[in-house]
DNA sequence: CATGGACAACTGCTATAGCAGCTGCCAGGG
DNA sequence: CCCTGGCAGCTGCTATAGCAGTTGTCCATG
């Protein structure tokens, strides 16, 4: 309540996540790199002691992943790594494609000034990287894009699922979408438009060029087949 | 192995459920009938003992209520109940509607016949209802005719989500969708177009005409504001 | 009167122990 | 030889106990 402010920074995020936290993350990375193979069954004792914790949070995690639709219950019989198949993925895809466009539509009602500044940015910062082909810093600068975007939509709901379904990507063996050099050109394109939607704070038409970039994105990594006849 | 086939019936599921999914139950249900206030602080021990059971389910529970978007969890001070109000509703009822338009898709893809003559027979139940004015019976049939083509998806993360997101309409006080006695004539339509689109195995029609459903039901239901111009 | 610090009563979080149910093996009866 | 029943060894699931961290109160101190 006094007079100056206290010239301190605010303490970063702990590192010392809660163990059950930290069993959700690490389960799930094995599980999409692949060291946890589908049909494998999981123990909730058996890993506990591999990973040295106790089995609640063990069971916290699962619980969380079975949720995510990683792993299934089979209750007093064992939880086992889901099947995920090429045409999972592309599901889980298209579910992607459609919750980011949402996404974009909030966006574009909500989004403040400053946020559209830094998504301003960033395209910049992609306008550069693509001269550079420069894949790992578009890759990161893609990441942020998204982020933002979806951060700004202040739905806690959307946000979440779509953590859960970017967890997938590494599944697929794909890296961060758009970072493909193929496509990069495209992607700058694709970024420059959803932006000037939002800018016109337009949502349907920020959510139409969302979901379609997302889509091409996925198309040209392989986890989408050539749309025939869509629109 | 045996020659005969053993003339029982399946068990059908079984009605003691854990104590983890019934505390998740009961306090949803709690949270969406407003018995718990949002902004209310719930207690691991207290509630577990209000419940009569221990504190670890309602601990698991409480997770996944967090990842619902339902409670929000402060590390080591406390679980309170999210705020929800009349435009987070909204936002809820748009990624709804985004979800079971991409739903509507990939059934049109992959349903069975046996699946549309019960879709058809639905409809036919709607047509009755709507002409008797039973909307008791339209809302059950209307629940019935989502869960028929969610459940043909085969996709687990859809179907959670939609539950999940389901979950929410008794928090805005309203009855199952297209129940409401104005709009009968429409959701009965709506519900043949969308049917016709499946059967042409049409996708995107699929897609756009059951998001139109949603979106429009959820309007007429004063969810959502009415649209100034989109399509 | 104002202020700061210690203490008590909470909180979420983790570990341990033990319950009931399921699975697979294996011996014993047909 | 086949089949059935019991018995370990697993599993998920629940309860209890105790940890560390937070919060609010109350008293001693300036």
């Amino acid at each position: 309540m006094s007079a100056g402010a206290i010239p301190v920074e605010p303490l970063a995020e702990e590192e010392t996540l809660s163990l059950g936290e930290r069993a959700y993350r690490r389960l799930r990375e094995s599980i999409v790199q692949g060291t946890l193979r589908p049909g494998s069954r999981i123990s909730e004792r058996r890993m506990a002691s591999a990973l040295g914790i106790s089995a609640q949070p063990v069971r916290e995690a699962l619980r969380r992943l079975e949720q995510d639709g990683m792993v299934v219950t089979l209750p007093r019989r064992g939880t086992v790594v889901a099947e995920i198949g090429p045409e999972r993925l592309a599901e889980l895809g298209r579910i992607r494609a459609a919750l980011e466009g949402v996404a974009a539509a909030l966006a574009a009602e909500r989004m403040a000034g400053e946020d559209l500044a830094e998504l301003a940015g960033i395209v910049r910062g992609m306008r550069t990287a693509t001269a550079a082909a420069d894949t790992e810093a578009l890759a990161e600068l893609n990441e942020r894009f998204h982020a933002i975007l979806q951060g700004a939509t202040g739905n806690l709901f959307l946000v979440k699922s779509l953590e859960a379904l970017r967890a997938y990507d590494d599944l697929g063996r794909l890296r961060a979408l758009g970072s493909t050099p193929k496509d990069m050109p495209k992607a700058l394109r694709e970024h420059a438009s959803i932006l000037a939607a939002l800018r016109a704070r337009d949502p349907a038409l920020a959510e139409a060029r969302m979901r379609q970039h997302v889509l091409r994105s996925l198309t040209t990594n392989g986890v989408l087949a050539p749309p025939r006849r869509d629109r």
